[in-house]
Order: structure tokens, then sequence, then C-alpha cells
RNA sequence: GGGCAGAUACCCAAGCGGCCAAAGGGGCCUGACUGUAAAUCAGGUGGCUUACGCCUUCGAAGGUUCGAAUCCUUCUCUGCCCA
């Protein structure tokens, strides 16, 4: 066994689920000439918190990492503060620093999941940008035309819509094409909505001189809704630290149309066994995605978490068992009783109205947890004395659990 | 610098003196059905209140009026056209 897997089984398994390659066989030179390439990976920190969907570039990367190949994780401070425009239409918030490396601080830890970190060259691109004097800032502009940032898709349909750009959002692709200049990149990685960015670097890389970079695109994954792609500002990611029972429910919810892509994506499975998981004459659709949610699960955080949450996802939903840790939310009775809103209000963390409106519609419930039997709240005015609520388990709606203590 | 158009709740978008906490759609929440899937159906979606009702909200601040999201003034922001 040589160091590098033959250029055929690295092909295969550097672009599984990959979009675009420019140049293929540019890449097929590359890898040909086997050497340890330096594959480059673009993350900004502008939230604390990278979900699944950053995985799946990150995914690509660990794969050339397991190849023999140098991967360079860029951390975007500087490009974080400006936003990306990307897939966006609108402009993003500008971060200041102080948020920036904060988010930064959590990302090691995070990438780690998927990444071989004792084998990662970890780049902040404040390095090159932070000394870089108004001059240089206006050669970097220089290098591209206003038409030239028009022919990007988003600014495009900004554009046509008559919606604000803002200058320095055009300032955005530049950056990221000289983090490849100062890095040398042989490849680049990046979700299809990132395209005009990576081939910025190739040409910036080729203005100075450099061999231009490979550029793989990954697809941008759909989120829980199954609709737009994920993203933690829709509310429809799955975080890298998300805890496994939720995690493994999350999964659960997703749209079974998703699995194949989420399969593909989002795990190794090899091809003959999704084949076999993603044919419902073959397997149930409720099957495979308990799977794939074992599967996510056990990845980030560990087989043995990943049984656990399963046992827990199958108990409570399956089964309709009570869950094995609730939290406890302490109640103040006043005057030997308290109304059924409030309880709700206290417990769920809602306000009085929303809470009302819960009760009315049937969603929350009193559980004795020894006998299983269930009240309804139907009375948001119903007063609860101690022996309603005492060891209690309030449940609202389908997933929300607390265990009533009283004060 | 000049002219025109616009800013409405999470998003899109109606409203253009009272019947507006503000139509409609999307999203989201709850319930039914289910596999925490899809499709479908029903209800809900500012806050406080048992309720009558009250309070805050329609870019910001003032003003007119018995009464303003709606009219006037100034300001802020955005787009378009002209220079």
């Amino acid at each position: 066994m040589s160091l590098f897997p033959s250029v055929d089984d690295q092909l295969k398994t550097l672009l599984r689920g990959a979009v675009d390659v420019l140049d293929r066989r540019e890449l097929v030179e590359l890898l040909r000439a086997r050497r340890p390439l330096r594959v480059k990976l673009g993350v900004d920190p502008s939230s604390p918190d990278l979900h699944l969907g950053h995985t799946v570039q990150m995914r690509r990367l660990r794969a050339f990492q397991d190849a023999g190949h140098h991967a360079v994780l860029i951390i975007g401070d500087y490009t974080a503060m400006v936003g990306d425009p990307s897939g966006k239409n609108k402009t993003r918030p500008q971060l200041t620093h102080e948020e920036v490396e904060r988010n930064a601080q959590t990302y090691l830890d995070q990438a780690g999941k998927v990444l071989d970190l004792s084998r990662l060259e970890i780049r902040r691109n404040g390095e090159w940008f932070a000394g870089m004097s108004f001059m240089d800032v206006l050669r970097l502009c220089a290098r591209a035309t206003v038409s030239q940032m028009l022919e990007r898709e988003d600014f495009h349909a900004r554009f046509d819509k008559e919606q604000p750009i803002s200058l320095h959002e055009f300032v955005y692709p530049l950056m990221q094409g000289w983090d490849s200049v100062m890095i040398k990149a042989d490849i680049e990685l990046g979700g299809t909505d990132q395209l005009f960015n990576l081939l910025m670097g190739r040409r910036l890389q080729e203005q100075q001189g450099q061999k231009p970079q490979v550029c793989i695109t990954g697809p941008i994954i759909p989120g829980l809704d199954g609709d737009q792609k994920m993203s933690k500002s829709l509310g429809n990611a799955i975080g890298l630290r998300d805890e496994p029972n939720d995690m493994f429910g999350k999964v659960m919810s997703i749209p079974d149309r998703l699995m194949p892509q989420w399969f593909t994506q989002l795990t190794r499975e090899p091809e003959d066994r999704l084949a076999a998981l993603l044919d419902p004459a073959r397997t149930h659709p409720r099957e495979a995605k308990l799977a794939l949610a074992h599967l996510i699960t056990a990845e980030l955080h560990g087989p043995a978490a990943a049984a656990s949450a399963r046992e827990h996802f199958v108990g409570t939903f399956s089964r309709g068992e009570l869950p094995a840790d609730i939290p406890d939310r302490t109640v103040t009775l006043a005057g030997g009783g308290m109304a059924a809103h409030a309880l709700v209000r206290d417990a769920h963390g809602v306000s009085g109205t929303e809470a009302r409106r819960l009760i009315q519609q049937g969603g929350a419930r009193l559980i004795q947890p020894d006998t299983g039997d269930e009240f309804v709240l139907k009375d948001a005015n119903a007063t609860l004395t101690s022996p309603d609520l005492q060891g209690r388990v309030l449940k609202v709606g389908k997933r929300h659990f607390y265990r009533l203590v009283i004060a």
C-alpha cells in the first residue's frame, strides 16, 4: 500500500456527493502527482454553533485527510466581520471582533468531531487581513470589476429586485479568494453557493503567478423543513452541539424525501447499503430514518450516546413512555393552589396568553408517572392544588416534559 | 445636489381618518390522523386579564383631530431616475 490510494479510488471517495469539480482534469493531474495536496476549507465564525450543513464540506476535507492530503481550515475571523452575502437576499449583519472571536473559540472542538485535528492546519484570515493598509485594500478591490461582481447570481438578483447591496459585500469574494493565495491552496472546497468565491480564488491565484486551485462544490443541504437550506437563523438546523436525544429526534422529524441526500452527504454508508435502506420494499422508511438518526448521532456523540438516544426516542414517541430524565420545575402555590395557566406559564416558560392558548387547545396535560394516568388540562382558570401537582409530570405539546416540584 | 417611489407584526403583503391588535399567504404552535414522514382536516399565532376591558405595536419624533397605520411637518433608512 502506497501512501496514496489509486487516483480512481481517491476520486470516488473524495467526490462523493460532489456537485461540481472545476476542473476535473486538473484534479486528476494533481492526484497523479502523488504528493500531499493543500486542501482549503473556510468557515466564518458568524454564529457560535456549527451545524450539520457545515459538515458536508468538512467531511470531504476529512476524506482528503484520510487520503493523506494536507487540510487547511480557515477560520474567517475577518470575513465574518464582513458577512458573506452568498445565497442571501439581504445584507448580513456585521459582527464585532469580540463576537467573532468568541465564536471562533467554540469552533475547533466542534470541527474536531469531523476533522482530524492532529493533522489539521488552522489559520485565521486576520493573519493577513489585519495588517493590510487602505492602499492594500484598494489594490485588492482593483482586481475585479462591478460587472464581474454582478454576474454572481445573488448579487444579480438583488440588483434586479432593486434591493440594497453594500459595497463591502463586493469585497467578500475578494477576501475569500485572497485566502487561497495566502495559503497557496491546491484545492478549495465549498458549498454550491460558494462557487463564485471559489472561482475568485482561482483568478487571484493566477494573477499572483500561482497555479489556480481546483474548486470542488458540495450541495447545500436542506434543513429540517426539507425545503430551505439548513441554517441556524431559519431554525431548521441540527447543531453539532445539540444534545443526543434532541439530535436524534430532529433527524426523525425530517421529511422522507430528504433521506437519500442526508445519507449520502452526512454518513459514510456505502452505496449498496444505501440502496437497500432507501428502497421502501426492503426497508420501512421509519427504520431507515432510525438508522440515519443513529449514524448521525453516533458520529457526533459516540455509539453509546446514539444507542441511548434511540432508546429514548422509541420509548417516548413510539411507546408513549415518559422520558428517562425530565427536568424539574419548582412551582410555588399561593394560598394552597395555582391556576392552570400560571402553571404552564411558569413551567414551560411562555407568556400567560400563550399558556392559556395551549390549555384551551388541549396541549397541556398532567401525568402520574407511576400509573401513566393522564389528565388533560381543559380550563385555564382551574385551580390546581398540591395533590394535583405533587410528583406529577407536566407535558406540553408533543415533546416538552417537566417534573413538578412544589416549593 | 434635484425629482419620484417606498418603510406595516417572524417573512411576504393588504389597509389609506373611526367597524384595526390590523385582511390574505407563508412560516410556526396546538389538536385529530400517523412513522415526531407526507398528505389532509380543525383551531391558534403582541401583552395583561375569569370576563367587560385595558396596555403596547404599523421606520423615528412632533403636530392636526373627539379619534391616526391612515392627514401635516421634520428626521432616518432604502430603491429608481436626472446631475
